[in-house]
DNA sequence: CATTAAATGTTAACGGTGTCAACATACGCC
DNA sequence: GGCGTATGTTGACACCGTTAACATTTAATG
């Protein structure tokens, strides 16, 4: 049998009219902690992030995440798939109301480049190693496989349209990824503050154009 | 006046005429710290290293990296200005012998895509938001500029042979930048790893062909 | 060579972190 | 009402980055 010291300590006299004066049970902490995550990444940045600033932030006590994510990581991992789901669904708006299919291809490139800038913090975090293993997330796996379903599906229609080059869609769109992540990454990680002083977006533009039309000359 | 306690502690009997044990003094301790630091990058990944665990690897105390490097964010900056001359000097290398100038300018990609996925980890330093703030570590943003500047030249030869359409060089470069950049964070984050079982340098071959040749199809 | 300043390395400590075990409280179901 | 279980708290451990105080070696100066 074991001891039960440090039982029942300090008794709040009333029910505090007041204010309920925070319950023990939190109610959705898990919601809570995600929101208080996102906001301390965009703030301190991924590296900056901590669990234990994450459950102040939240008002609860150091441990209490583990109640709802198994891990650092884990709490990582539910924010990038959060991530990938608010970038889903700024590219799926990005393409409602443009008539040729090649706009909507454009701008969904345009857009994930428009999330990621304004939002670097939250873009990295989608990206960062710590989460590589996204087998373990399944959730994660399939917010990012949808995101990326997207611009598959644009490409296809664009085929059907006769305005993009025949090929395995998956091919063409993995060319089409790499150049919008990578101006992504560079934009991000500020490799290019001083070489480009151009505002971002028309980088983007130039840079999906000539992705449109080719860079070579083919006499 | 202060007091000395704790000094001269176990005299070595005698000049140990075996190995000469290793000397106070490390000799080149810069070098050495920095190459433990490499090991461990490329064993536990930029996240799990360790200032305490690179001085361990090295045979030194906790604090003894002090002497050579201001912080742990210093040490990183060191490996990755490392990781950009290796980059700069594989790219280099590569381009030897091609007759072609476009040749020469697909060999550059496809050798920054090789650097990335054969040291994924070292990749990941170079463009760790740990490090972003170049302007601190000067010979860092020599480094990475002297990888953009071989772009730039070659793309410039590209267009004096007529093989390369017209425009700043600067504004192509960061394109074909773009896209080597993009696929090697896919690739090193393990964004791919079930989406195109495929060879990387398959995925390399065929991204740049895109790029050259457009995706558009223009009647 | 003898002194001594500077460079280089060590030890010990501080506050902070991720994580876990033990414990406390509240909810929901019988 | 009673009780199992989910949820939250406390306290501890090992480890981390960083610094201050101290030790040892090298190099410069006479």
């Amino acid at each position: 049998m074991k001891k039960r010291i440090l039982s029942s300590r300090a008794r709040r006299g009333r029910p505090q009219t007041g204010r309920p004066r925070r319950p023990y049970h939190h109610g959705n902490l898990r919601e809570a902690i995600l929101q208080a995550a996102l906001r301390l990444v965009e703030t301190v940045g991924p590296g900056g992030l901590t669990l234990r600033a994450t459950a102040r932030l939240a008002g609860v006590s150091q441990a209490a995440p583990y109640r709802h994510f198994a891990s650092k990581e884990a709490l990582l991992a539910a924010v990038a798939e959060e991530g990938f789901r608010a970038l889903t669904a700024m590219q799926r708006d990005s393409t409602r109301h443009k008539a040729d299919p090649i706009e909507g291809f454009q701008a969904l490139g345009l857009a994930y480049i428009g999330f990621a800038s304004s939002h670097p913090s939250h873009f990295r975090v989608m990206f960062a190693p710590e989460v590589a293993d996204k087998v373990a997330y399944p959730t994660l796996a399939e917010a990012s496989a949808e995101a990326f379903g997207l611009l598959v599906d644009v490409i296809a229609e664009c085929q059907r349209a006769g305005k993009v080059k025949e090929g395995d869609p998956k091919e063409l769109a993995l060319a089409a990824w790499s150049m919008v992540h990578g101006l992504s990454a560079l934009v991000v990680d500020r490799q290019l503050s001083e070489l480009y002083p151009v505002k971002v977006e028309e980088m983007a533009r130039s840079v999906t154009q000539r992705l449109f039309d080719g860079l070579v000359l083919h006499p």
